[in-house]
RNA sequence: CGCGGGAUGGAGCAGCCAGGUAGCUCGUCAGGCUCAUAACCUGAAGGUCGUAGGUUCAAAUCCUACUCCCGCAACCA
């Protein structure tokens, strides 16, 4: 079983590029892996407490509850516009993970993990958390990023984050694949090392903080939005077995194929590489139930970090509804490498999709389909002997089926993607060599025809088949006018030259990536 | 000595971990083709791989030092 989990989105706000992009990469993954005959639960979701949504909630005079709703919606509409298709949902106001983080909360007090203690100290409002000497600026004092700065004394439940760090720091450094890139497992080892010896404070009162999950055995306080929101990944997984309607949880978390958690870099430390771990080790999860954390990068606007104070943030609704969901989901996946950050810029959204879909891959399909339409009846059969050139035509498609597989297995679907086009170019060319036009004129060489008909259809076939994670309504188009429905069923296994039966009859052919024509401004 | 990322032909990137003729897309120039979505194909120009050292038969790739750019307050993947 592949159980694949993206990050929970902050419900405060709009979801925007980078949002889409996390969830899109987790798409694509997970249809990958289906297409190679896994299983796989994907799931994704919302964070819905902690301070920032109730003070939004309260800004806007409404209910947090109402206020969550109403931005879980714009999430939940965007994945469907988007075509990213979920198992799970993950809220964090649902019943079902409440009650899993209530047990956990109590398992880890009754296993001596948690304990109350009094702190007096300078706090930020505005962070939500208490201030060391190492937040003071060079001047020592509390610079204006810590906005309201204020000193008190308050009880709160702590979670023995220290009792753990040393085993985290071995294992890590000892483990090649859990946090990827392999850069980034420097980062949090360094992190690890600037922090360690401190516990994390799992609570906050409820005078000042309502919008949490209630301690069940201190009702007074309420779960810090951490603590809470990294638990879905297995409350939503059916951990603790409470609940019926729930995945087994067994099933989704095993040693031999680990969770993949997809990340943005931001929250890997110390939320996911340093908190999360040491929670699931305090659960009694082993190092092999370990989960891996594949950390992606971010979305840049013109080299600028989008922000909302800039005012250059992507809307993904508004590209989607602009270029189609087609164009989007492609260049978030082919334009950037998986850890690294890109720019984004629609003008690479349109030329990526111009010339790699509809020049290269979409006028491929095309031409083959309407030379078959009006060579041979649109009747593909294999023809006569097979020529070097033919011969490889077949290991182009071979070789870029491997790369593609490769790439995906390492989480690199512009790789994968890169790979469909070397072969789609090598097609074209091969079309340029053989001129099958030509070649029809002479009716001696109908058999050689047929035979290069049929290595233009094996490809495209072959092609919307591997495409499929990243464009998926492609391929059910393609499969029409090929007149092949069973191609949409087909596994990575199963691409083998001959998928298409001799004398099979192909339909008519229609542009499936129209180009997109921007207006100039004059 | 805070942490990390980056510097590769005009633009955007891969290659670096496991050294061995510098690669991709776009753009530019010239040509070809007409089955096809003004699509496709061929050829050319263009790079001392940030700088300076070092290791090596051999360095974009490994080591050292340095320079410059970006992120590390809020909004925020």
């Amino acid at each position: 079983m592949f159980y694949v989990t993206t990050a929970i989105d902050y419900t405060n706000g709009s979801p925007h590029i980078g949002h889409a992009y996390e969830k899109v990469l987790a798409d694509v993954l997970a249809r990958y892996r289906r297409l190679r005959g896994d299983e796989v639960y994907f799931l994704t979701g919302v964070d819905q407490h902690g301070q920032k949504v109730q003070q939004t909630a309260e800004k806007e005079g409404v209910h947090p509850a109402t206020f969550v709703k109403r931005t879980t919606k714009k999430f939940i509409n965007l994945w469907e516009k988007l075509g990213v298709e979920y198992d799970g949902w993950a809220e964090t106001t649902d019943d079902r993970h409440k009650a899993c983080v209530q047990a956990i909360l109590t398992t880890l007090r009754e296993n001596g993990q948690l304990y109350k203690k009094s702190h007096s100290g300078h706090y930020s409002v505005r962070q939500e958390q208490f201030l060391s000497d190492r937040d003071r600026d060079e001047s020592g004092n509390f610079g204006a990023e810590w906005g309201e700065v204020v000193l008190f004394e308050e009880e709160n439940w702590y979670f023995k984050l220290s009792e753990h760090t040393d085993w985290l720091k071995e294992f890590l450094e000892k483990s090649a694949d859990t946090v990827i890139p392999a850069f980034r497992k420097n980062e949090l080892l360094n992190a690890l090392d600037r922090n360690s010896g401190t516990d994390l404070c799992v609570s906050r009162p409820k005078e000042r903080l309502r919008w949490g999950i209630e301690f069940p055995f201190d009702p007074e306080f309420v779960t810090y939005v951490w603590f809470d929101a990294l638990i879905n990944y297995i409350s939503f997984a059916g951990y603790g077995g409470t609940s019926a309607d729930l995945p087994e949880f067994s099933k989704l978390w095993t040693a031999d194929e680990r969770p993949v958690h997809i990340i943005g870099k931001d929250i890997l430390v110390p939320a996911h590489g340093i908190y999360w771990f040491c929670m699931l080790h305090a659960m009694g999860f082993s190092d092999a139930e370990m989960p891996r954390l594949l950390v992606h990068g971010w979305w840049n606007i013109r080299g600028e970090k989008m922000s909302k104070s800039i005012g250059n943030i992507v809307d993904p609704n508004e590209l989607a509804d602009r270029f189609g969901v087609e164009a989007l989901r492609y260049f978030l996946v082919r334009d950037i490498h998986t850890g690294k950050d890109a720019d984004f810029d629609v003008e690479r959204l349109v030329m990526l999709y111009n010339t790699e879909l509809a020049n290269e891959l979409g006028n491929l399909c095309n031409r083959a389909l309407n030379m078959s339409q009006r060579f041979t009846g649109g009747v593909i059969s294999s023809g006569g002997p097979l020529t070097d050139e033919d011969r490889a035509v077949q290991t182009s498609l071979a070789d870029a089926t491997a790369a593609y597989r490769t790439a995906m297995d390492e989480f690199e679907p512009a790789k994968a993607l890169e790979a469909i086009s070397r072969h789609v170019v090598h097609c074209n060319q091969y079309a340029e060599r053989m001129k099958p036009w030509e070649l029809n004129k002479d009716p001696e060489q109908k058999a050689r025809v047929s035979t290069i008909l049929h290595h233009f259809a094996e490809s495209v076939a072959h092609i919307a088949v591997l495409i499929s994670p990243v464009l998926p309504e492609i391929t059910g188009k393609l499969s029409a006018q090929l007149n092949l429905p069973e191609l949409g069923g087909l596994k990575l296994a199963d691409l083998k030259w001959g998928i298409i039966p001799e004398d099979h009859t192909i339909g008519k052919p229609k542009p499936v990536f129209p180009r997109i024509v921007i207006e100039e401004p004059a």
